[in-house]
DNA sequence: TTGAAAGCGCTAACAT
DNA sequence: ATGTTAGCGCTTTCAA
């Protein structure tokens, strides 16, 4: 492999001349440019990754410490990476991928300065990782929003305001008997935070409205959407109004009700909280707030970035706002036509 | 943070000592080491990853070039990635995540000696990546079967032998008319390579059994497998034993037999070939060849060390045998009991 | 069994 | 606008 003293040679320059060819960090006339472009096109060189970060204490690597279980959210969990490795290179850094369980790995890479910052998604609200990042060096950024963030970066959707507009548009159309269908009992027990938001924004708004609003866990599967679905029908069957929040459950919601007769959305209203993707390809496209997984991975890294230029950059938390959209689940209840 | 040296000065020995303590590479008497290791804990020493891979040519890190798009078989993707995750970490590696579509990231990482080695999942028959990972400096595998792996060291699913397991355990129930219900139409034409495998196997199967398939493919959602299932029952209506190897649209195909009255597996016995998970996770758990996603990510790893441990070592492909497991939805068919 | 020291390939002062 | 050079923190030969 050919080092930056071999282009220098070729080039006829020195080796800081190449150097600052390549991060621009000093004015360079242009014919030594074009000689040294020459040079590292002719020999095929690459700087050495390593011995840029031992020089410059940069790697251009960023780790995502992500759940790699065979989780019932993977899609968005897919998404969340997804959207951090673009965003990553965008900014020309890399992504080194950390599992959930891999307990040493934070400490490993942050002390071992293999990286230059951390993102960790799948935040609850007492997260073990959180004294690990806050005493990393590098700065990290939280996908999610955890009891105390202590100084750290945050960003996620604004459950809370997901759950007031699910609330709200029900309630516009004229609704008055609500349910909700959330997450498995597993995560109301660990308080993953996005689901205790949703639950109280909806809360909140129900209250607000002085409408009925009853929320039950769903497990991800097929039998949990239908257990779910009878349980509502038979202790609330005045309900005209469902939100729906729990991807793995969505489709399984909608036939159970199918089944049982209802039509969608004369009978009953549907709103769902779930990826865009999810929600529009269904056979009846569902009105649902859609979580940005993209967006919000592309802002974490964003943020990251920023503290990284500019280390006085303080800590912050951005909730992105939630929207959203009618499709052709939720319509007026047959009981109460929307109110002028 | 502290360096190598100052561990060396806080334990009263040489760099070099402190180096070989930590790799072992020669003998160190014991009071050494403990004067070594103590000096190491107090001072909460951590080897500089950059440093490290500079001096030794060594950077401990793996590239996965993944499919991070939102795909249909999300859950395999997943699979595969936390397998190789896994896998990386037990011989202490970690793991770069490349996405399909980065056209660059190969060389990247290749060249700027970020990774000791590079596994690409996903592989199509005519692959674009592999004259690039051809030519890398570092040991490639490849998570598939191309046309020409060009010294490349290949793993997968023997997706033939999985072909000819769902005809034989279906010929063996008694079944004579199957279909095969595939991937989309977009799959086809790009001759990825698993589908034509899987295919080329049921019919090799079929043929030597004299039994009659009929292979359709089929998209990826709800009206895609109506679709199918629909062409099926009204251009085959003889067929009793329906083949699906299709993840997204599994589980629409059971939910359009039952539309249609049929039952499962009385009047159509269905056999997939799809991660375990899924199999097991319906309602009625199929009967299915499973995709051991966790074991070839698992055995890509594995082959990369080697390789990388001993350059001399030939590149192999090694395919992981089918195992088809039967579950609820096979049996024999009603017009023609088993065969003694 | 241990130590001294020469790099590994780059960046960024410090010079000119 | 460009060149010189001292490290960055580690591994590994060579010596003892």
């Amino acid at each position: 492999m050919a080092t930056i003293d071999d282009v220098a040679k070729a080039a006829g320059v020195s080796t800081s001349t190449v150097s600052y060819v390549l991060s621009g960090k000093r004015p360079i006339s242009g014919p030594t440019r074009a000689r040294v472009e020459r040079a590292i096109r002719d020999l095929g060189y690459r700087p050495h990754a390593g011995a840029r970060a031992l020089a410059s204490s940069r790697t251009n690597v960023i780790a995502l410490v992500a759940p790699l279980r065979v989780a019932v959210n993977v899609n968005v969990i897919m998404e969340f990476v997804t959207g951090v490795v673009q965003a990553a290179r965008t900014h020309n850094y890399d992504v080194l991928l950390l599992t959930q369980d891999d307990a040493t790995g934070i400490d490993r890479v942050s002390s071992g300065s293999m990286v230059d910052a951390i993102i960790a998604m799948d935040i609850e609200e007492d997260d073990p990782r959180i004294p690990l990042l806050a005493q990393a060096r590098q700065p990290a950024v939280l996908i999610g929003l955890p009891r105390d963030s202590s100084g750290l970066s945050c960003v996620d959707l604004d459950f809370f305001g997901a759950g007031t507009a699910t609330v709200r548009h029900l309630a516009q159309l004229g609704h008055t008997s609500l349910a909700m269908l959330g997450a498995p009992e597993a995560v109301w027990k660990r308080h993953t935070s996005f689901w205790d938001r949703t639950l109280s924004g909806a809360t909140y708004e129900a209250n607000a409205r002085d409408i009925s609003l009853h929320a039950i866990a769903c497990e991800a599967s097929e039998v949990g959407a239908r257990t779910a679905v009878a349980t509502i029908l038979s202790t609330h069957p005045d309900t005209t109004g469902l939100i729906v929040h729990n991807e793995a459950a969505l489709p399984h919601v909608v036939a159970a009700l199918r089944d049982r007769g209802l039509s969608i959305p004369d009978d009953m209203s549907i709103v769902a909280i779930c990826p865009q993707h999810l929600a529009t390809s269904q056979p009846q496209p569902l009105s649902s707030v859609t979580i940005p997984a993209t967006a919000i991975g592309k802002v974490a890294v964003d943020m990251a970035i920023q503290r990284l230029n500019d280390p006085e950059q303080p800590a912050e938390t951005r909730l992105l706002a939630a929207e959203l959209t009618q499709r052709a689940t939720t319509a007026a209840p047959h009981s109460a036509p929307v109110a002028p």
